[in-house]
DNA sequence: TCCATGACATCAA
DNA sequence: ATTGATGCCATGG
């Protein structure tokens, strides 16, 4: 039948997949994952999934930082999760890439 | 329909 | 390393 898909609910499910096989203690760049489900220009269209991720249910959407190692804005609780899982941080506030990224 | 915004990425200077 | 410009796609006014 008709490939006319609503779009997001696949792309939902897919990132949020991905997301959820992060393991503990790693992080995961939203371009990462956009690639990851094959569609690497839509790196923002992930953050707009995770944004609402807590209505589909419980993903770790915290290990979930931007190419920069930086967090999510409106959101000071993502250090703390993070920081519980033992990764790494800068003085900055950013995450330290090159030690804890997820290799998928 | 057009324009502005956004939990982003990549490149040039 | 930092800043500014450009690309991408979906949403909201």
């Amino acid at each position: 039948m008709a490939p006319k898909q609503k779009l997001d609910d696949r792309l939902i499910f897919q990132i949020l997949s991905t997301v959820e096989e992060i393991p503990k203690g790693r992080v995961a760049t939203y371009g990462q994952i956009a690639r990851l489900i094959g569609r690497e220009k839509n790196a923002r269209l992930v953050g707009r999934v995770l944004r609402m991720s807590g209505l589909y249910g419980s993903y770790p959407c915290h290990r979930v930082v931007n190419h920069a190692g930086r967090l999510a804005p409106g959101w000071p609780q993502q250090a703390a999760l993070l920081r519980q899982e033992g990764v790494p941080f800068k003085e900055n506030g950013s995450v330290y890439l090159n030690r804890c990224q997820w290799e998928a």
